[in-house]
DNA sequence: CCTCTTTGTCAACAGCTGTTGACTTAGAAG
DNA sequence: CTTCTAAGTCAACAGCTGTTGACAAAGAGG
């Protein structure tokens, strides 16, 4: 039918919409500390939808977490700029976090005893060969996860200045040695 | 009494093994998942006796971990060698995990919506401004704050190794990228 | 209008969590 | 031996969690 009134019961419109909610919710705090309940309110849904359309939290997470994280974002661009690019992202980085991060995801969820291998697996077969593939030179892997580490450190760090006062690194001069530290990883030698 | 047969009931010996046990069980899997129940019976010990000690489990924590964390193993020696000398540390760290360790307790319990605030605070109440102290030079904090975020993301990458079959970067090369990466927020320049 | 499938809600259930107050026991003091 | 206090145990309680199966409503097709 040609759009009367747009149509009110579309499953496929909110399964993405429970997605969403949950990308922002998983990304902001962390996979144990949010509950299906929050989730589903914040969706305008009830919560045994979830169990409904994905089986069970987990496979909410699974579907809307770790199928969607990319890091091909990171990768758009030559190697000899990488460094400052990326410390540019990071510093630069919006504090609402709106949208599915995958440091943040990494960084607030690894403790998980329900998700924790999950993201330690999707690091180590999607995230990092990735990296690696574009770095090249000897020990690719090994300066990917260097990479990734550094990049997981500076997101605590924003954690821990969001809870507390604790200033981010804002001056021009530490940011460019943040830079030169990820760059450090880049060059092969 | 002079020794019959050791104190079976000795108050000040409990508290202090409470407190070891839930050191070793709150680095190795962070505060929300680690149970009390768990805590009490590796410690040999009724659940109730943590509330009648230390009032509730995060009085535990705060106890346990936040007043006996330091970073004064960290600072002891030359600024010069600071990078290698951490590197060497973080590198051959005893997977194990046996004894209280900063980082691994920052990185394991900063989500939790409990203790993640009082991290935060120990932070940058009285870890940053030591090790500030401790470097000099221009924007100490920051500095600090940057060697801090580069340790707690080698500490998670470790974490992702336990979990999955990652590499540790445990070739030379790479391990002098990471110790450069250390050194560089020590210099001043 | 009737029917059947999809979409969604509701109440309830187990399981686990930290926590509490009443009880018991060990061990020193009188 | 009796008493009294410190040390520890026990069962139970609320509160929360993810999850489930029975039910209700919307809307397309006959």
């Amino acid at each position: 039918m040609a759009n009367p009134k747009t149509r009110q019961r579309d499953a496929t419109k909110t399964r993405e919409n429970i997605i969403i909610v949950a990308q922002r919710h998983f990304t902001a705090k962390g996979f144990d500390a949010c509950g299906v309940r929050e989730i589903a309110a914040e969706a305008g849904v009830d919560p045994a939808l979830i169990n409904r359309y994905f089986g069970s939290k987990t496979g909410l997470f699974e579907e809307a977490v770790i199928n969607e994280i990319t890091v091909e974002a990171l990768l758009e661009g030559d190697k000899e700029s990488f460094g400052k690019r990326i410390a540019g992202i990071m510093v630069n980085k919006d504090m609402s976090g709106q949208a599915l991060d995958p440091t943040a995801v990494v960084a607030n969820s690894i403790a998980s005893p329900t998700v924790g291998a999950m993201l330690a697996r999707m690091m180590e077969e999607r995230l990092i060969p990735q990296i690696a593939s574009w770095l090249g030179g000897r020990y690719p892997e090994q300066r990917a996860a260097l990479i990734v580490s550094t990049l997981l450190g500076y997101e605590i760090l924003g954690r821990l200045a969001k809870l507390g006062s604790l200033k981010h690194p804002n001056s021009e001069a530490v940011t460019e040695k943040f830079a030169r530290s990820l760059q450090l990883y880049v060059d092969d030698k």
